[in-house]
DNA sequence: CATTAATAGTTAGCACACTAATTAATCGCG
DNA sequence: CGCGATTAATTAGTGTGCTAACTATTAATG
């Protein structure tokens, strides 16, 4: 039937979602300090990764890249608009599209943004080995949320099986 | 001197910050439609789970175990309290303190979150095993960035070692 | 070709989560 | 005893992140 997770099931270390909770937040804030003097929150750093990797993209590619609605984008690209690393127009073609595009002052932030990831690695001081296990099993994770959900009531523990 | 993180170290994919990221948001989003019945947030139910495990808790003592400011438990607790699950009142001895306890409603809840956990884990359907290792992955990651950092400009790569 | 569907963004409202500033109570030490 | 330093919560302000409702544009269909 279920899987046995254990005499109590409601343990608080035992949660994955507390750890997962836990440890997003507290690997972001190691993030806090260098990004501030960019002027960049965590988010906002991300949106400039997925901009360094190709532009120009619209709010819909940013959206489905990121993991992130458009109602928590839009907001965010005012932000970095303001700041004067990107651009936001319509576009030509489609007119329901945004196109976001980087300023040039948000181009030129890469080189300061290339320290980051060392800088991180190194404030952990983790092998860096432990770190790609974790990004495998985060991997795991996030693939088997994205799963659309099986409504049968049949099958069980941890392997869906044909009946 | 410094790991080498391949020739893009600024690549999304490869963001143990951003599988974080995504992580987290997922695996807690799966819990949203599990915990809309019961009235409960995420948060508010993480704050459940460590009343459960002991009660009465300071707002301090619940910020230090779920590793969550004050300042953001002090507005939940008031929420929780609306809901007539908790009480909130300045402990005896010591003024300051705020003693959160549990009302009936708040302790007849737990036979309802027990079901939780094993709905979460049917919903992911991985092997526990890769949740077990994800979970021990995270505890490494958490207890690393808890670790003051070192201003030494001297150790390096991945290991600590002595001059 | 007109009407309806679908798609892309924005806005509003709620709930975290953080920092900084404030308030209130207690402690430590001469 | 008294008084400055600490400690515990709260408040204010900013920035996500979600859902739901809305607007505008485009695609699909009779």
């Amino acid at each position: 039937m279920t899987t046995d997770l254990g005499d109590d099931p409601l343990a608080l270390d035992r949660q994955v979602c507390f750890a997962l909770a836990v440890a997003a937040r507290s690997v972001i804030g190691l993030y806090r300090p260098l990004l501030e003097p960019m002027g960049l929150t965590h988010p906002q750093y991300l949106v400039m990764l997925a901009l360094w990797e190709g532009e120009p993209r619209s709010v819909k590619d940013l959206s489905s890249t990121l993991q992130l609605e458009s109602a928590t984008l839009s907001p965010l690209l005012k932000r970095l608009e303001a700041a004067d690393y990107i651009t936001r127009r319509r576009s030509i073609d489609d007119e329901r599209l945004l196109v976001v595009e980087l300023t040039d002052a948000g181009r030129a932030l890469r080189a300061e943004a290339e320290k980051i990831p060392y800088a991180v690695v190194e404030r952990l001081a983790l092998p860096v080995s432990d770190l790609e296990d974790l990004h495998t099993s985060l991997s795991r994770v996030i693939r088997a949320a994205a799963t659309p959900a099986t409504t049968a009531a049949a099958p069980a523990t941890t392997e869906a099986a044909p009946a």
